[in-house]
DNA sequence: GTCTATACTCTGATAGAC
DNA sequence: GTCTATCAGAGTATAGAC
């Protein structure tokens, strides 16, 4: 608390005009968080063919998280320093923005131009993938964002058909 | 280290008989989770097609991952706190591993069974998408070892095929 | 709304008796 | 090898002046 008050310019026990504890700092920190990643993805999904949307999905999440990497970092690795209710009211809102993906991948399947045994765990595993990026990604690096995103589309779109 | 000294059964300070602070002690616990890691993958893994040996990397991956839930919790969660030294160590061993799935996607590629545009990408990715498990598996749930080795499995391989 | 001052608790680590 | 006692520092949070 005395850090983030002196980069902000006050004294430690001003924070607490702004926030009953630290603990619902970091919540309100993780839910916009959140909140924003299910509004932006809102803002730009349509309801193209399932391969398309599977791609725009892809490129999206990437783009989105190798954006945010301070804010992606404190939502895995901050999580577990929330009470249980208010942990309960982030993984709710990431299970919301799962089910974003999922519906894409049972759409694909209805259209019989995707195939994964399991959408539900096709889902768990493409995103974790995606995210993964943000541990390695480093700005000027080997490859574009672009490129990054052609090569995990590419990997994405082949695991889940025939 | 007070919580596990009590854990133990002894004082705070005795601990210090055995680690010369908790830094070290942290490393040595990720260290010898990596060291175990690669030595069992190194006794099991043999030299036989590139997609038998993909097949046996994934569910080993996925089985040595789950039957350590702490250990690879710690090691996701606990690295950062490690100074620049020992940090670097253990990201050795990290690439270390990582090799090994690479060089099977590279010898796929050079036999012509696997297809992947960059296979530090792929090894990356896949890897990401293989320790998610971690995040969501419970004992007991609706899916066993086996079936989501299977499904993981059939995931990845099309990944990496034509 | 912010500051200063401080209470209280917890932390890692050390010293010295046994 | 272990315990008791303790230190120095950091942590969150509050009180009261301005």
């Amino acid at each position: 608390m005395r850090q983030i008050a002196a980069e902000v310019g006050v004294q430690a026990g001003a924070l607490y005009l702004y926030t009953p504890d630290k603990e619902t700092l970091l919540f309100e920190l993780l839910r916009s968080h959140m909140d924003e990643l299910i509004a932006a993805w809102q803002r730009q999904s349509d309801q193209g063919a399932p391969q398309a949307r599977l791609e725009a999905f892809v490129r999206f999440h990437i783009a989105f998280n190798l954006d945010r990497p301070e804010a992606v970092f404190l939502s895995y690795m901050e999580l577990r320093n929330l009470g249980p209710e208010k942990f309960a009211v982030i993984e709710q809102l990431r299970k919301d923005y799962e089910t974003q993906l999922e519906q894409i991948l049972k759409d694909g399947q209805a259209a019989k131009v995707f195939v994964a045994p399991d959408s539900k765990l096709a889902t768990l595993a493409i995103i974790a993938m995606l995210t993964g990026v943000t541990t390695w990604y480093r700005d000027g690096g080997r490859l574009s964002r672009q490129k990054i995103g052609d090569i995990y589309y590419d990997m994405v779109r082949k695991a889940v058909s025939a």
